[in-house]
DNA sequence: ATATATGGAATGAATGTTCATTCAGTTAGT
DNA sequence: ACTAACTGAATGAACATTCATTCCATATAT
């Protein structure tokens, strides 16, 4: 009854806190009382801060996977697989603004820089289905012959950043706007 | 020895500081340390430690500005002035880096957030030129019907996540490159 | 059925550390 | 000698982490 719930506040709290304050916006103290939840409590379920802001980016980053996914058909053409992961990708960051704020923060900081690095070098991941479409869309000169990171950019970069101004209130995205922009970053990456 | 001198070491020192450990990474102990000087006499130039980065900041921003307007000819084609400026803007990231980790720590804090909110608000800055060319491209349909926003995310987006591929050895360019990246990014802008 | 013992979970005050900032004293320029 | 610039040890606030204590559910004894 109890154990799993207070390490979800846990969590959930953290993951409030830091998305809106960053990491030294929220310290332990502040995250034990928005969790309802002793502040020793917390190492009982997570060995220091570190371990916790690393736990939570991995639960947030398999969320993600798992929409992406989602409803994702591997027969379809390219720019089809496309439009239906930046779509999916876009509109769950709208959707968890949480999430979205957390990656960011987590990015730009040791633990981002550290983790990507790893991630880079290990050539696996949750980036898979992305790595696929983007292979084989070069091979089959359906895109630009770019490198696999500079395709990355021009389609996620778009993205996050029209995310970002979604949730910072820069801009109000409708089903229309969210289509274009997804087909824009094609016309980027296509050939 | 003389005033200017120590001032410049100071803000050496943050910049290095801050753009390679972040903001909590740099104590003004450190900072004090790298620039030579003893821990009291940045508060001689600078209030406190927010004057500080907002005042690098300041300085950041400006030669970026001063990079994109250098050789920037109005009466080019739309197409050439966004390679112009998407070219020199990457260009220059690749060559100071320190500049754009700097700038990134800075967007992703709260005082970068303000920040962005009060310059969205007053609707001005050094953003101007790029302003001025896709309300331009817009209304002469060369560029796609979207709002500014999002032409803004699908420009800078790619590049900035490029240059961050690039300082991170993620990616080596060249200028052949960099040339296809742009390129890549007009696609997503043109109608 | 009631009382008592046991141990893991939870707590939050106490601890030690890290920092930004200050200021009493020192140095160097005129 | 006077003044402005400079210094870095001292200060206090904020924080992560610890740990002696409390709480509570369950087991055991009467």
């Amino acid at each position: 009854m109890s154990k799993p719930d207070k390490r979800e506040e846990i969590v959930r709290a953290a993951l409030e806190l830091i998305a809106e304050h960053g990491f030294h916006g929220a310290p332990m103290a502040m995250i034990a009382e928005r969790a309802e939840v002793g502040a020793g409590t917390i190492y009982r379920y997570f060995e220091n801060k570190d371990v916790l802001i690393t736990e939570l980016y991995r639960e947030v980053e398999e969320k993600i996977y798992a929409v992406l996914l989602e409803g994702y058909a591997t027969e379809r053409p390219f720019r089809e697989r496309f439009l239906h992961l930046g779509t999916a990708l876009l509109r769950h960051f709208m959707e968890n603004p949480l999430h979205f704020r957390y990656l960011e923060q987590f990015h730009n900081s040791p633990y981002g820089v550290a983790f990507r690095r790893d991630k880079f070098s290990r050539k696996k991941g949750g980036c898979d289905v992305f790595r696929e479409l983007f292979e084989d869309g070069v091979s089959q000169q359906v895109m630009k012959a770019l490198p696999l990171v500079i395709l990355f950019a021009l389609a996620f970069g778009p993205l996050l950043t029209v995310a970002r101004d979604h949730i910072l209130g820069f801009i109000s995205l409708d089903d229309a706007l969210i289509a274009q922009t997804v087909e824009a970053c094609w016309d980027g990456v296509r050939r």
